[in-house]
DNA sequence: GTCTATATGATGATAGAC
DNA sequence: GTCTATCATCATATAGAC
């Protein structure tokens, strides 16, 4: 109410990253021009060039976001030391974690190839600092006799890859919550590294 | 040798759908020109045309290509009838024919958002079709009692993205042998469903 | 911080000669 | 079946007024 007159869209950088976060997903980075993301968040192109430096940071931005964000909450979701609490714990973070946020995950998968190396190399450092997280419990249950994990890379990607596929069909208004769903893949999960 | 004047690039349609493909898979539907897809093979942009209706068809005609020969094959791997083995054979037909054309498999994950509703349709029509046969696989296994399946829909999705997620990491260079990870990722499959 | 105007070049697709 | 030439449109990004 007090507000400055022209202060009205004092968050522009934040709608200009949400607009392009939803349009990349729904259609693909390459296929947005800066214009639909323009008109999206009500202003004229050249206005976008006082929030972001160009179309690819715009997109670094985004991608390297959401990793940061995921390495936090799974430090804050505080996993066990216990390899099977710590195993269980992981699967239904994960499995949360992604589907609260399905555009970010989706953009993190499909437009990798539009960053430049070097911001390629940063988000790989990120992915692979959060693999590593599973791959230790992963050993600490095989070196504890409480899982069987002939390969803990390959069972690493087994699992990321089985939980993250959540996204590829998961709907909120779907048969399942997704609290059955956590539930079910728990139980994939274990049995698959079952002593 | 014998071939008549003009001959010489008969098989220009392959050639495009060659490039394309490959194209596609590296920088993305979206990001590849026409023009890039005629310097690749050796022609002039306006030449494409000869051989394909627009760039939309030619992109569906890739993927439901790779579709075809998906169910071609599975269909000539005679899964066996028994569901323990035909999880096995299924498991490693798999793999094996995803680690074959990696190209083809990437593009239908990424640019199925660039397809008309109705070719998405009949796409996602094959899509269903492949996937229900491993679920009648576990289906049967459950029924016979020689498999543990909560859920046969979301097992069959489990292990379809654990499988093709083989493809992200893979390399015929590296330190293990396609026919090692066939043997680690039936392992986990076999758990994963252990009775 | 947003606007208008513009630079500069690429895009998919077509027409018509050979 | 391939070429050249062209249409009409769209792209990212910048300059400078307000």
């Amino acid at each position: 109410m007090t507000r400055t007159v022209g202060s009205t869209a004092a968050d522009t950088g934040a709608r200009l990253r949400q607009a392009a976060l939803q349009l990349f997903a729904r259609h693909g980075y390459a296929a947005v021009s800066m214009r639909q993301i323009a008109a999206e968040i009500g202003v004229q192109v050249g206005g976008l060039y006082n929030h972001i430096p160009d179309k690819q940071t715009l997109l670094f931005r985004l991608l390297s976001e959401h990793m940061a964000e995921l390495l936090e909450a799974v430090e804050a979701a505080e996993i066990p030391a216990e390899p099977l609490p710590a195993l269980e714990a992981f699967t239904r973070f994960h499995i949360r974690h992604h589907a609260a946020r399905p555009e970010q995950v989706f953009i993190s998968y499909m437009e990798l190839r539009n960053l430049s190396p070097e911001n390629f190399a940063l988000l790989e450092a990120q992915r692979q600092d959060y693999e590593a997280r599973l791959s230790a419990i992963l050993e600490r249950g095989a070196a504890a006799g409480v899982m069987q994990v002939e390969d803990a890379r390959m069972a690493t990607m087994a699992i990321i890859a089985m939980l993250t596929g959540v996204n590829t069909w998961f709907r909120e208004t779907g048969r399942l919550s997704l609290g059955q769903v956590e539930e079910v893949y728990w139980g994939m999960v274990r049995r698959m590294v079952a002593a």
